[in-house]
RNA sequence: GCCUGGGUGGCGGAAUUGGUAGACGCGCUGGAUUCAAAAUCCAGUUCUGGCAACAGAGUGCGGGUUCGAUUCCCGCCCCAGGUACCA
């Protein structure tokens, strides 16, 4: 054991490889990890053995891990958790037959490399680089079958001109709603040209009828205009989350709680001019493709309540002495009876044009209010109701009763119509808001008591709703719907809870985007000149003048005849245009980089049309669910345009997806006092006061097999504890709580994949990570139990009894029967174990295989080698060691053949009952399986044992359940 | 609040269609081997009572269905993740 502080640790590993180089020359045949996992890494690397070719012929599986972002921290124990995971399961997708794509690669455009550059001045290329190569080195420790030759890295220009490119031809789309689907803009503009916008069903901003006519007689920049609304690559004011301690805005899924998903600093809402991706188009589609993945249901479930589909209507009320309407969404028409006011979004545009002079005022101080409060407050004082009346009425549109007009910040401007109409006896949030300011409730439902709260249920009857009357919910609905259609004032619609994604962020390191501006207006880069290479700059931060970082760059124009990025001296506005500012968000390189390893090198297209057919979908990814709102949506979303627009033929990326749990840390703590004293935890918890302590973390590398620490390295570690004063238990020892944190440095608890495979090798910690338990349950690292699975591998070993020469002692006569069995009822389980997912139960079938054939001292090669291949895909190392002393080819076995299972060995002649009383069980019988029901029961009633448990009682009832058990019925 | 998981020994976990609860491993206890230690091997290890044979209890809690329930149904409690004025 290892328990010594990080700077006494060179020298334990020096003498711990004196003792094992002692060890492994004093006897040969021992198991040396070391050695063997060198060889086979090296062996594998040189040879390419896990190099994927299309059209083999072979079927193809491809099976994908969630790419990671080269962070300067390294890998810890629960990143690679997936990776074997999935590596396991390419192995044996390989020993099936398979033709398997297994690649990797980084997400290395982000934040964290370009908070590194503000500070030290360190180009995010240089850190990005050397964290690669660091990930590399523990990848490879870990002797994973991945295709290196396809490796794909996002802030590569070679790949990030396709990201650009794919940013092009959604700026170059929009979205037909008739035919699903997004076409190409120069079809819309012929549409234009020929029949004006009035026939389109597009999925659009809102846009005002034109003709054929119109639309020839507009100016190119007010074509531009109009395209605009409806490119799916877009360039608009809107709502942005702005922060500002980031400089930049976030999309939706990257503020949680109301501040940044990277830091935690707090986000406003600001009105910007971004790039936005019209992902609303495909809401529907995305989530009706869910029902086609094989996903967890947590995972689409978030999907869908992201997507946040609701079925209703729009009205539209007349105001009072005004040609405006206002239009409200609802989803509940069958109430509009019971609607006693409006409220609108303080940021409603009509708001100024619909305010009284008498109450301007008090809405002037309620919007400013507002605007003030960050999304934040709003969502958090959800109990403190605010409001203000706005002085103007609109008329009901089947009683034409005056309703009275309000703002509310209850109202979301960016949901629906930013109005509703009030219903305050069907809604919780209108009879708060009618109880607060003493408005109305009357009641529209049937025998229904609200004094109390809204009902909100879909279920029950109308009343006092004219023709709504005596209506089931749901007919009333559809009635409603019907009639208010009828009568013009609106129709039947859908809302999503989803938003258009803003895709710009104020950030250097990211894609540069394709775009010069010309007179204001946005003109994409040709695929022929790209990739449009982020140039250097001297400054990382925003300009002095608050421009993005990329401001910064002295050479950072377009020269639209040569085709070149110039000086920003020559912008001329003639031919020389100014590039765009902005980057591209994180998730951009992620959303088709599954594509890229299907032709990574490829310089003509982003993949070459041969192999994406050859390999379609992702068969199995694996990665986090905390990418469930993010990643996994932007990704489907990106393929499903790309399916459209003809260039790839499936339309969901995924097929499969298994989301592995976190690996938790386990950090050590101990109690320090005001004074000098550092407590031992057993001694603190005898103690009656502990007002006056507090907790500290401290590092796990110092703590022995009872958690007790190192006093020595703990006085060396941290100058906190230099002169501190220990107070021990009776043994002497400072023992520390332990206790379950994320996994981090910050914690002290990190435990890195490369002292284990250091201390134990690839193989245990592969199939210890495995045994840990299911993998998509998060569970804490416990490294004791790591010995279980080191001592599994050498009891593997010894079954081949190596002899002085390195040749296994094993005889080719025929097994027995009980090896026979053992074998195919261990091959029977493990494809279970491997359709299910069940890693954990894998490796305990390879202990009880191992285990049952040390008991029968098997030396058959005719089991012994079956069982070589079976392990391969979980302990690759000393699978491809034993083959070839078995006398196989070199590295060979990984391409062999699964061993088939043969039923054949299982059948027993007997079978063993358990006997049950009243459902307990109470002995055994052994009859052959032949026997009938019926002879099982006489022979259960004979036997002596039973005559002791009927108890002098007749049996009321068996049930014999052949080849289960026999119970009972007294 | 709502949605999705989950709750089994000292610990990680197993039990796949309702059929022997606790596989496998860790840890612990005892023994063998050893000058000693490591490593290895053997035996035991859900709890309670008992020297033992054995008996009773037992899969978050309370009910139910069944010959038989960790598994199915109803009601509740707790934990984790997600989400939240979405009209």
């Amino acid at each position: 054991m290892i328990r010594s502080p990080t700077a006494a640790r060179p020298f334990l590993i020096i003498s711990y490889l004196c003792i094992h180089i002692q060890k492994a020359l004093l006897n040969p045949m021992e198991y040396d990890f070391r050695v063997i996992e060198e060889k086979w890494r090296k062996h594998w690397a040189e040879n390419g053995t896990f190099q994927a070719k299309e059209n083999t012929g072979k079927d193809k599986y491809y099976v994908l891990d969630m790419f990671p972002y080269p962070s300067g921290a390294g890998l810890h124990v629960g990143h690679p958790l997936g990776y074997i995971a999935s590596d396991i399961y390419a192995r044996y997708k390989r020993l099936q037959g398979f033709e398997v794509l297994h690649p990797m690669g980084y997400d290395s455009f982000g934040l964290p490399a370009e908070q590194y550059a503000i500070q030290t001045g360190q180009h995010p290329e240089k850190t990005t680089q050397s964290n690669i190569k660091r990930y590399r080195e523990q990848l490879d420790l870990i002797g994973f079958s991945f295709d290196w030759e396809r490796e794909v890295r996002t802030s590569d220009p070679t790949y990030y001109k396709w990201t650009q490119w794919i940013f092009t031809e959604l700026f170059n789309s929009w979205y037909d709603e008739s035919t699903q689907k997004a076409r190409p803009i120069s079809e819309l503009i012929h549409i234009f040209e020929k029949d004006g916008n009035s026939g389109v069903f597009a999925c659009c901003d809102e846009c005002n009828p034109f003709t054929a006519s119109d639309w020839t007689a507009y100016s190119e920049s007010e074509k531009d205009d109009l395209l605009q609304k409806y490119r799916l690559a877009y360039l608009a004011d809107s709502w942005v989350n702005w922060c500002p301690e980031l400089g930049t805005v976030l999309a939706n899924d990257e503020v949680v709680n109301g501040v940044s998903e990277r830091g935690g600093h707090p986000v406003e809402q600001k009105l910007m001019r971004q790039w936005s991706m019209r992902i609303k188009a495909y809401a529907n589609r995305l989530l009706e493709g869910l029902n086609t993945v094989d996903w967890s249901d947590s995972i689409k479930e978030m999907q869908r309540n992201w997507i946040g589909k609701s079925v209703g209507c729009s009205v539209h009320f007349q105001i009072e002495n005004s040609e405006e309407q206002i239009e409200v969404f609802t989803t509940r028409p069958d109430t509009i009876f019971g609607a006693t006011f409006l409220v609108l979004a303080p940021e409603h545009p009509l708001v100024e044009q619909l305010t009284t002079q008498e109450q301007k005022a008090d809405v002037d101080a309620y919007v400013k209010a507002s605007s003030m409060k960050s999304e934040r407050d709003r969502q958090s004082n959800v109990k403190n109701i605010s409001g203000v009346f706005t002085g103007s009425y609109v008329i009901h549109p089947f009683t034409q009763k005056r309703v009275p007009l309000w703002l509310g910040d209850y109202v979301l401007a960016s949901y629906g119509t930013g109005a509703v109409m009030a219903v305050p006896c069907g809604d919780q949030r209108d009879w708060d808001f009618a109880k607060h300011f003493g408005l109305e409730i009357p009641n529209v439902f049937d025998g229904i008591d609200i004094s109390e709260a809204a009902y909100a249920e879909k279920s029950g009857r109308i009343a006092n709703s004219d023709f709504l009357n005596g209506l089931e919910v749901k007919d009333a609905i559809r009635t409603a719907i019907e009639r208010i259609e009828a009568d013009g004032i609106g129709r039947g619609k859908t809302n999503f809870r989803l938003r258009d994604a803003v895709f710009s962020r104020q950030r250097y390191w990211g894609e540069p985007f394709p775009v010069y501006y010309q007179d204001g207006r946005p003109k994409m880069i040709d695929l022929q000149h790209l990739p449009l290479v982020l140039p250097e700059v001297a400054n990382y931060l925003p300009t002095s003048d608050g421009r993005p970082p990329l401001g910064n760059a002295e050479k950072w124009a377009w020269d639209s005849q040569k085709n070149e990025v110039v000086s920003n001296d020559l912008i001329d506005h003639e031919h020389v245009f100014p590039l765009e500012l902005n980057t591209m968000p994180g998730w951009a390189g992620s959303s088709w980089y599954f594509l890229r390893y299907m032709d990574a090198q490829n310089d003509d297209v982003f993949a070459d049309r041969n192999n994406i057919e050859f390999w379609k979908q992702v068969d199995l990814y694996i990665g986090g669910s905390e990418h469930a709102t993010g990643h996994l949506l932007y990704a489907r979303f990106w393929t499903k345009f790309l399916y459209d627009r003809g260039y790839i033929p499936f339309d969901e990326p995924f097929k499969k997806m298994i989301n592995q749990g976190m690996i938790l840390g386990k950090s050590a703590i101990l109690y320090v006092d005001s004074g000098n004293n550092v407590y031992s935890y057993d001694v603190v918890q005898k103690l009656d006061d502990v007002s006056n302590l507090r907790e500290v973390r401290v590092l796990i590398d110092l703590l022995g097999d009872q958690d007790d620490v190192d006093q020595d390295a703990l006085r060396n570690w941290l100058p906190d504890f230099k002169d501190a004063n220990f107070v021990c238990n009776e043994q002497g020892q400072l023992i520390c709580k332990r206790e379950v944190d994320k996994m981090s440095k910050r914690w002290f608890n990190v435990v890195t994949p490369d002292e284990l495979c250091q201390k134990y090798g690839a193989d245990t910690l592969r199939m210890y990570e495995m045994f840990l338990g299911p993998l998509e349950q998060s569970k804490p690292w416990d490294t004791k139990g790591i010995n279980g699975v080191a001592n599994f591998l050498r009891k593997l070993w010894r079954l081949f009894h190596f002899n002085d020469h390195n040749a296994p002692q094993i005889t080719d006569e025929n097994p027995d029967k009980e090896a026979l069995k053992t074998l195919h009822k261990t091959i029977q389980k493990l494809s279970d174990d491997l359709n299910r997912f069940s890693f954990n139960t894998g490796v305990s079938n390879f202990m009880i295989c191992v285990n049952e054939l040390s008991e029968q001292k098997c030396h058959h090669r005719q089991i012994l080698e079956p069982l070589v291949i079976l392990i391969s895909p979980y302990a690759p190392h000393i699978a491809e060691e034993l083959w070839q002393r078995l006398g196989h080819e070199a590295g060979s076995v990984s391409k062999a053949a699964l061993p088939k299972f043969n039923p054949d060995y299982l059948v027993d002649d007997a079978f063993s009952y358990p006997i049950s009383f009243n459902g307990k069980v109470r002995f055994k019988l052994e009859f052959p399986r032949t026997m009938s029901p019926k002879e099982i029961e006489e022979q259960v009633l004979s036997n002596d044992q039973t005559a002791k448990w009927l108890d002098g009682k007749d049996p009321k009832k068996m049930i014999v359940v052949p080849g289960k058990i026999v119970n009972v019925v007294v």
